[in-house]
DNA sequence: CTGTTAGCGCATTCAC
DNA sequence: GTGAATGCGCTAACAG
């Protein structure tokens, strides 16, 4: 019994016609080892567990994909359970992956809440927070500088003389995305001395539906913007369509840009001019930072893990000179 | 320590006090739950696995979020695994699932052969297939019918009016979803009394470049179809670019028609008509049939469990008639 | 209603 | 290099 743990485990210490012999009656009964208990008696499942907002959502999936193949590549499976961003969903989900005794998990959702930051606390087990951050660094995190993302996208309307710079933000109460998304569009009109003005702001729900209707809002106003920063792709899809419904024409009426870059980006008429976000190396990323933490590759949890990853503008047909 | 077991599981046999008192040691002293052991001792994990081929392919992902909130509904957790429509791979990832212990699988994929049901056959716990079907019927499936749905959406075409459609297919070899499709055209033609053209079909993969790619083709025939079916919304869109790139109007000059309905078909513009296949039904609804079966709830895998989901032809702005 | 017992199928000592 | 013994943390009989 033991000697067939051995083979199974690629334990070196099998004499080779002896683990042929165990492969040969391993084919012929048909034998398939119980990951559970292996699990039970190894204390490790080789499965990790994935929260996230919504699988269906194109940006999350991205980054699921990016999860999964790391994950593939070093032999973890992972448990997927979509949480809405609901705080209350999120805590139960987290503490079923942690009864699932997952050896790790990965972390996206909305805000990051002091009871957020006590569940995973209980946690033996590393988790490291995927596509968003905790307000004071306690978790290792992977993602983009949105903040700076945001400024470099409307830095591009300005450079492309505009002045009038409309924003569909997205929720303020999300510090880790909506919220920095805001703050960069503040910061890039401030460095360029053109002030804020509060009817040029409004906020949305992130989609398409709502880019679609709150630019209309701004084709009633007196001086219209010659340019609209949406904070998501979607949003910038939806105000293009609204503007091209009343006949405007987009980029040469009114120009649009955005940050994410989904797919669809490239599939819409004119093609959207964006900041990309790596959805795909965010996942990648941070599943390989967490199988480091797993092994214990790394020193202490605490100590630089708070990763970055660069942003780009893709400059496609929606932002024209004027 | 039975009686933990007892409170724990929420079996009626204790005194409401002695709970109590079990709830509050739970609470003291942090216990959680060993669901890797109780999984040994009861011999049921409550998790299933899902084998899908992309995650981040929009029709595969609304798929899943159909499974994980039935699966949630019924406290399954599920074990995503991305196969890609290869074969090798996919029987790899039933065998660890299986060897995982789920309760249940979900396959969707690629062709079903007969390796496949082979991997299928050693499984212990039901199998159903999702968004597929296997050529002999032999494991319970839930999708729809896309002969039909083809046969729908030429039909519009045809009513209004067009005689010379083309067809962007995908590809003929996976005779679930691509040649289904193709039949679906054929026979719409030969119901209609038109001669099928070769040179009126062009293969593609699924996505959009191919659709952007291959309606060049068409626009290069001496007798350029009116109309053109794509077998998915993606290759629709692209062709609809390709023909507005081409200084073409969609739908006067030509109709695009396709099946799938993704999110995407309303955010283009025109707004794609389309043929909208269920995906979040499909998944819930297999997921749901997979519950029963892991439940014996059901007689006999084997009868009845082939369930066809209606599609239903969506009318917006890509038809016109001529 | 509650406590005792015996596995679940492995990995992991420890002898040999 | 191999086999025997122990226990992972729980559920499922079984007594009481």
């Amino acid at each position: 019994m033991a000697t067939v743990s051995r083979v199974v485990n690629n334990n070196p210490n099998v004499k080779p016609q002896t683990r042929k012999k165990v492969f040969e009656a391993i084919e012929r009964l048909g034998y398939r080892p119980n990951a559970v208990a292996r699990g039970l008696a190894s204390k490790k499942t080789t499965t990790v567990g994935v929260v996230i907002p919504d699988i269906s959502n194109s940006i999350f999936s991205e980054v699921a994909r990016g999860i999964e193949d790391i994950a593939n590549m070093y032999h973890y499976n992972i448990i997927l359970c979509n949480a809405d961003k609901k705080k209350e969903k999120e805590i139960r989900v987290v503490n079923t992956l942690l009864e699932k005794q997952v050896d790790g998990l990965l972390f996206m959702g909305g805000v990051i809440t002091e009871d957020h930051l006590q569940a995973f606390k209980t946690s033996s087990v590393p988790v490291v927070l995927c596509a968003t951050t905790d307000e004071h660094h306690a978790i290792p995190s992977v993602d983009i500088n949105h903040e700076k993302a945001a400024f470099d996208a409307v830095n591009v309307l300005i450079e492309n003389g505009h002045r009038s710079i409309a924003m569909i933000s997205g929720t303020l109460q999300d510090p880790a995305n909506g919220f920095a998304r805001y703050q960069g569009y503040k910061k890039a009109l401030e460095a360029a001395g053109i002030p804020l003005r509060e009817d040029y702001v409004r906020i949305g729900n992130y989609r398409y539906e709502s880019g679609l209707e709150l630019t209309k809002y701004f084709l009633e106003l007196d001086e219209r913007p010659t340019a609209i920063f949406a904070a998501t792709d979607e949003m910038a899809i939806g105000a293009i369509h609204t503007l091209q419904d009343e006949g405007l024409k987009v980029p040469e009426d009114i120009s649009v840009i955005s940050v994410d870059n989904i797919r669809m980006a490239s599939m819409v008429r004119p093609q959207l001019t964006t900041v990309a976000q790596p959805m795909y190396d965010i996942g990648a990323v941070a599943m390989r930072l967490l199988t480091k933490l797993m092994n214990k590759e790394t020193k202490d949890a605490s100590e630089l893990q708070q990763v970055i990853l660069p942003h780009e503008v893709i400059h496609r047909n929606s932002v024209a000179h004027r």
